[in-house]
This record gives C-alpha cells, sequence and structure tokens, in this order.
DNA sequence: ATTCACTTACCGAGCACTAAGTAAGTAAAG
DNA sequence: CTTTACTTACTTAGTGCTCGGTAAGTGAAT
C-alpha cells in the first residue's frame, strides 16, 4: 500500500488516464447528440459517430456499452443542462417564475441543436418500448408538477385567479412553448419564435390573472 | 383498338384489373401509415410493410417506385382525409370557425394513429433534405394562414378583439393543439385529452374575445 | 399481342455488435 | 526502484443480419 489513498471506484482528483477518458467521453456525447437532433437515434449509426469522433466503433461500444447506452448518456447529459436552470427556477418567488417562463424557451432559442435533439427524440420514443421513454414520459410529468405547483402558489397569493386547473393550464403552457418550438424548427423563415413566445408571454399573463 | 374508350390515365369507372390493384394499393398505404405511426419512416422497413400487406417487397416497390415514393403516398393520403375537413371549416361562417377548431382536436382523438403519423413524420422531416420536409413546411404553412385568415374575419365583425397578431395566434392555437397531443402520446395515462383540449377552447375563448 | 401486377432470386452496402488481441498505464510485491 | 500482475482504452477483423433496391421472368387480364 504505498499509495493506495484512492479507492478503486471513487472520482478522485486522479489526472490520468481516468480523467483523460472521461472527457473523451463527453466529447462523444456531444458528438452524438448533435448527430441524433440532426438525424435521429434511428437515422444515426454507430459507424457515423464513431468516425466523426475519431474513434472504432468497438471503441465507442467500449464506452456506452451499446446503442441504447449512448442515447441514456446524450439524453442524461442533456438534462444536467437543463436541470440548472430547473433549479434557478424554483428558486425563485412564484411571481417570478411566471415570468421567467417565457425566458426559457427564450433561452432556448440559442441553442437551436439541443432544441431539435429534444424534439426528435421525443417523437422517436413516444413508443412504450422505445429506448428513451420512460425517460421523456418521467421528464413531462416532473415538468407539468413544476409549473402547475407554481400555479398553485400564485393562486394562494391571489397572483392568479382561482378558476383555473393548474395541471390542465401546466399541460397547456408546456405544449404550447413545445409546439411553437416545433414550427420554429421546421419552418424557422415562416416562424419568429421570438415574437411568437413574447405574444404567447403575454397572452399568458393575461390568461393567468383573469384579464 | 377493340375497345379503348377510357383514356389510359383518367380515373373512370373501370372496376376490372386497374381497379383491383388500386384497391390493394390503397390498402397498403393504411397499413404503412400505421407502422409509420407506429416506428416511424426510418424505423420501419420494406420488408414490414411488405409481410404486413401480404406481398412481397418488389411488389411494393412495384406500386410505389421506392421507400419515399411510399412515404409521400402515405402523406397524401392523410391530406386527403383532413382536406375534407379543411373544407368544411372554410364553409362555414367565422364565428362557427372559431367555435369549430377545437372539434377539429377533438377529431383526432379519435385517430388516434393519424395523430401520431403526424407528429412522428414532423420530428422526421425537421432537416431540410428530409423526404418529407418540404410538404410539411407547406402544410403548416398553409394551416396557419386558414386560422390566420378565420381570425382576421373574427375581428372585422368585431367577435374578436383588434389587438392580436392573427398569424401569431394562428401559429399559438396550432402549437397548443400539437404539444398537448405529443404530451398525450407520450403518456396516455398522465394526461386527459379530451379535458385538456376543452379547458384550452375556454380558454382559447376568452382570449380571443377579450374576456 | 401486349400490358400489368406481381414473383423468385439476388445484390452490395450497411447495420449493431463480438472476438481477440495490444499497448499503455496503474498497483502492489519483492 | 524495479519487477510482476492486472486493468483500461482502445484496435483490427469479422460475425450474422437487415437494409433498400434490381433483374428477369410468369401468368392472368385486356
Amino acid at each position: 500500500m504505498s499509495r493506495a489513498d484512492q479507492p478503486p471506484h471513487g472520482d478522485g482528483p486522479a489526472t490520468g488516464r481516468r480523467e483523460r477518458a472521461r472527457l473523451r467521453r463527453e466529447e462523444i456525447i456531444l458528438i452524438a447528440a448533435g448527430m441524433f437532433a440532426e438525424r435521429g437515434y434511428r437515422g444515426t449509426s454507430l459507424a457515423d459517430v464513431a468516425a466523426r469522433a475519431g474513434i472504432s466503433e468497438p471503441g465507442l461500444l467500449h464506452h456506452f456499452g451499446n446503442k441504447a447506452g449512448l442515447l441514456l448518456a446524450v439524453i442524461e447529459r442533456r438534462d444536467l443542462d437543463s436541470e440548472a436552470f430547473a433549479m434557478e427556477l424554483l428558486g425563485m418567488e412564484p411571481a417570478d417564475r411566471l415570468r421567467a417562463l417565457p425566458e426559457f424557451a427564450r433561452r432556448n432559442r440559442h441553442r437551436t441543436e439541443l432544441a431539435k435533439l429534444f424534439t426528435v427524440l421525443v417523437a422517436e420514443s413516444l413508443e412504450p418500448d422505445a429506448p428513451g421513454h420512460g425517460h421523456f414520459v418521467a421528464r413531462y410529468r416532473a415538468m407539468r408538477a413544476i409549473v402547475a405547483d407554481t400555479i398553485r402558489s400564485a393562486q394562494r397569493t391571489g397572483l392568479t385567479r382561482a378558476g383555473l386547473d393548474p395541471e390542465a393550464k401546466a399541460a397547456e403552457i408546456i405544449a404550447t412553448l413545445d409546439g411553437l418550438q416545433t414550427q420554429w424548427l421546421l419552418d424557422p423563415e415562416a416562424v419568429d419564435i421570438v415574437a411568437a413566445i413574447e405574444a404567447y408571454a403575454r397572452t399568458l399573463e393575461r390568461d393567468l390573472t383573469g384579464s
């Protein structure tokens, strides 16, 4: 035991081989995310990803086990990105949260690829046996719960009218933002996503407060 | 020229071989539509469709030329279905049209497969070089134009408040209906699509008339 | 006689994935 | 400090299978 201070599986400060591999993995995930966004999970082959990442196909599989494993890694990574914002949201006062909702979508505008990835993967995950299905189901439920909770809080303080169903309205808000994004991704020239979201923000404010 | 009374390309009353082939084609299109809805265009192979249709793979290709041809046939068929409703819509008075909008979505509920097909294919057509891209772009533009036109008419008669942008509101309405549908397709147990659409219909009515 | 809706047989390419090995780094023992 | 044992991050080669599509023919209707 000359210097076995680090446990075999811990994420200590080792900057050697392990760390280099982790960085490589991260790089591959980013590359795969971009390709999944453009051509879908089914439309992207491991060979495509491997070639773009400058690694062999079995080298890829060494890191992720199989293709579904790569998809899950991509999804997890995407979640990590948006989780930061969710935390931000939950740390705010309900009144401010409502105003921050359009900002959420506005941010995605600068990250087209991420938005496209989400839209494409959700569509490919509609069937219950799809590799990402469970994950997206859970994710949407969580999103609706967060928004619904925000609405309920706002109702308690009287900021939002009591007449509406928080769960239904949450689904509706998320639906509108998703749907606008899809139209914009499909036809960016015809749909001004910023204007559309800002218009919706006004609609929403009037709707929630009761005109 | 013993009895070439029918033009080669017309859709005359011929009930012979041509007609039987047309029916077969139609049957295949329906089968393919169902499979595209469930597994996507990319996730469905010609062999899958051929097997389910009880025809050989080259037999399939005889009818549709290639896989993209089959996709276009499916899309065209879908359009034919919904065109009937669009005509219905346009034949109504603007005031009634607005009330019919939720009905539009409500109909789709009874045709889950068609809804799923649309959602899946749009996501697979986001990239400009996808086989169905141009079609869906045109289709969304047409849908927005119809809804926007309806709103403008309603504004002229004073039924709808003048303060809103018809184009933006049209995109928003379509977005919400699409988005709700996606959430429902992903997780039917958690999302009551009927209740959600009816709630939205009320929201919309209040929004359009100005409370 | 010709057309047409198909069939069987086949093609090369691409698919996800595996087997088996290698070179380099790491950990413990002498 | 060196040797030895092991792990890890890959590689080349190849697996069986599926993919969309083609060539060439067949048999029935026109």
